[in-house]
DNA sequence: CGCGGTTTTGAGAATCCTCAAAACCAGTGG
DNA sequence: CCACTGGTTTTGAGGATTCTCAAAACCGCG
């Protein structure tokens, strides 16, 4: 049953003005008028617990948002339960804006940790497009890096050794947490477990489980807290042969 | 070697008003308006043979296409030469949109059979962006479309067995390709080689092979003519489990 | 202490891979 | 018209990867 409706706005802790994204490095700077659309935009912060479902395949959410803090992914399930994790979602991340642009959603989005979301009002959009060309060129570029995201995924999924596939995840995983400034201290713990590695990979539990142990092994992360963390990120790449994503700034509706 | 710039634009040989794609049902209809300023945005006609590369990973291409005859597909390669066919490109399909938002292309195109592409100046989006909210918020609608294919074929990589695999990617390419009005007769044979296959659903040759035999043992498709023909579609995707595309009409630019 | 969720290990089995070679087929040039 | 060529499809066989089943260990939490 989607919960999400039973859930109310909470008060705007994080107004536009002071948004705590924004003046990250990862992001373009705004306009004055830039962001007091924005802000007009904005109606309100969601609060979702771990393990919530955002979005659900096959409802017609009226809101879009972005991610304010939290860990989250989108997935899809086939009929008999089997389930793809398509991406993750971080903090800066628009979710929901293929549902608002096509109508109904084609796959759910599930919070892997507390998140705050801001919303949107998907109906308010074709308005942001007619008022701030500006911004609605940045919806389609946020839309083409998520392309790009898949089209890495895809790469790797049907590409790679089980063991490249997992070491290429962790570290685009770790890559663009750093890019939000979570890494403070150059460590963070990716709030995942293998199940969902695993659903990311193509792979079965059981395996998944056998390669991120070799990846232990030769310490380029560790399993801890519920989470994975990342000792060599350099070392994931290069077992990979990934490159990174060699990104400039990107807008933050 | 980037073949692309050695070659000139044809002449028009369909203006926009007399564009034959855009009388199909699959297509919504255009205003006047809208029409005027996408047959201005057009800049020409690009015709190029059967495994001509259309645009390339890495480059900074100055145009955008539409295809309006052909078939082609995008993919990506490993430093090693393995490579991943990430979706395919048939009439009314944007091609270059990624690179033209975000800069440098990250995935390449090639032409599977001869193709006829309308070409848009890279530059000037930012105009149709300010001009045409419609036709901007059109570009995006057709950027979540691609994003859902990849979604479904990231489900499929990861979660289908072969069988499943390429039951739904040949029902998926027949079922666009009869979208766009290639089945005339009701039928069409889809001009790819099993490496493509293999290519684009993570197998290898043999074992394409070998899957596709299976297919072909149970009535489902014929492989001839250098290339495939769906016998039963909907055969092809109660065995991969697959709902189909509910596409209303799109937005053709 | 018991419980549910997660990680870990072992073992046999299925899927899918690589290697290798043959068959097939359309196009080319003699 | 035929031989030759390169690309594609087909087949066989052994081997590696990955899967499923099953159970134990671990761990935070009530």
């Amino acid at each position: 049953m989607p919960r999400q409706d039973s859930r109310s706005f909470s008060t705007r802790r994080y107004p536009c003005e002071r948004c705590p994204l924004r003046p990250l490095p990862a992001f373009r700077p705004f306009t004055g008028e830039e962001l007091d659309y924005v802000s007009r935009f904005k109606k309100g912060e969601l609060a979702v617990e771990r393990g919530a479902t955002v979005l659900v395949e096959g409802s017609n959410s009226a809101h879009l948002y972005t991610v304010l803090s939290g860990w989250g992914f989108r997935f899809k399930l086939l009929s008999d339960g089997r389930r793809q994790i398509l991406n993750y979602a971080m903090p800066g991340d628009l979710i929901g804006l293929q549902g608002s642009v096509m109508g109904e959603m084609q796959h759910s989005v599930e919070a892997l940790s507390p998140m705050l979301l801001c919303v949107f009002e998907r109906g308010e959009l074709h308005d942001l497009y007619r008022k701030h060309p500006g911004l609605a060129y940045d919806i389609t570029w946020l839309a083409a890096r998520e392309e790009r995201m898949l089209d890495e995924n895809l790469l790797s999924i049907g590409r790679r050794s089980a063991l490249e596939r997992c070491a290429y995840l962790l570290a685009f995983i770790r890559k663009r947490a750093e890019d939000v400034g979570l890494t403070g201290n150059g460590s963070v713990v990716i709030p995942i477990t293998q199940q969902h590695v695993a659903d990311t990979l193509g792979l079965s539990l059981v395996h998944t489980n056998k390669t991120i142990r070799k990846l232990s092994a030769r310490g380029l992360l560790r399993w801890r807290d519920g989470g994975c963390e990342v000792l060599d990120a350099a070392g994931l790449m290069a077992l990979a042969h990934w490159e990174g994503l060699g990104e400039e700034r990107r807008p933050l509706v």
